[in-house]
DNA sequence: AGTATCCCTACCATTCCGATGGGAAAGATG
DNA sequence: CATCTTTCCCATCGGAATGGTAGGGATACT
């Protein structure tokens, strides 16, 4: 279970952006520097972002990247959306296309199980909540567990 | 959030596995074909699972796969982990590792919120339990809200 | 010996990550 | 109005990982 480097970059800089939304646009390069990704690659990630109307650009002199909407209502989920595609996928495939047989077959409802997992906790999280470090109570209770920190 | 497809294949080779667990040594080639695997592909990862501890293999005529353990001694995340290493990673570093700075600072706790919600479920379910499609109470509950099918 | 099966090495195609080099538009300035 | 700077925008390229193929060697049983 693999979480890309595009969607790590992308809900950063989503998040550098909620942090200065008064503060007008804010640069690619600037972005690049407070989170350290590499500002090329960056640059093309903004631009799903820019096309998958979660963030405005503006050229020029002043111009820069802001949020399209209020951080509050933009999940995680619908940033590592925007940039990955499904949410969970397996093969590349999203669970609901899968087709298991055999003694395999009841590993269609498990993934499924796990997706509704995911997305209950990527989906009820928005850039305003981590922003500002306030979790959600039931996302912050699952990391109070200690075993949650240690490496397996 | 993608499951490779290694994980995959190998999970439901050690399902198959363990469905035939008293007829003796099952042959690659059978695997391949039941579950519709590239063999090729499908040796490298019995053998990674062999290296794992997780089957033991035996040579020549009457050969084959085994597992190595009871079926219900062995987790799905025990497979995922033998053959992908850390069962979720953000750009290739277990969440632990990472480094977070400024208002990026909480994704660290949300990474580690939704590790410790993806063990729950697969270090909870067991290959006996997939492969007799006896899911826990707990994870089946996750599948009986009808959203839990659909894509967004 | 012979054969069936696992086992190992090398190779190809595609995608992911990241770097480079410019072009196009928006605003500032003369 | 013309030009210049700044910034977004776009196209290409190289290395690494993932997914998959091919051939042959090693070993266990008959």
């Amino acid at each position: 279970m693999r979480i890309s480097a595009r969607a790590d970059y992308a809900v950063r800089a989503a998040l550098q952006l909620a942090a200065s939304q008064e503060d007008g646009p804010v640069k690619a390069e600037a972005i690049a520097t407070a989170q350290d990704i590499p500002h090329k690659f960056l640059e093309g990630i903004l631009n799903d972002m820019r096309r998958g109307g979660l963030v405005a650009s503006q050229r020029g002199v002043n111009g820069g990247y802001r949020l399209a909407r209020p951080a509050a209502d933009i999940s995680i989920a619908d940033v590592i959306r925007v940039v990955d595609g499904p949410l969970v996928s397996v093969r590349g495939v999203r669970p609901p296309d899968l087709s298991y047989t055999g003694p395999a077959e009841a590993l269609l409802p498990l993934w499924i199980a796990l997706r509704s997992n995911v997305r209950e906790i990527l989906d009820g999280v928005s850039l305003a909540d981590v922003a500002t470090s306030r979790l959600p109570a039931d996302v912050s209770a699952l990391t109070h567990t200690p075993d949650a920190w240690v490496n397996p």
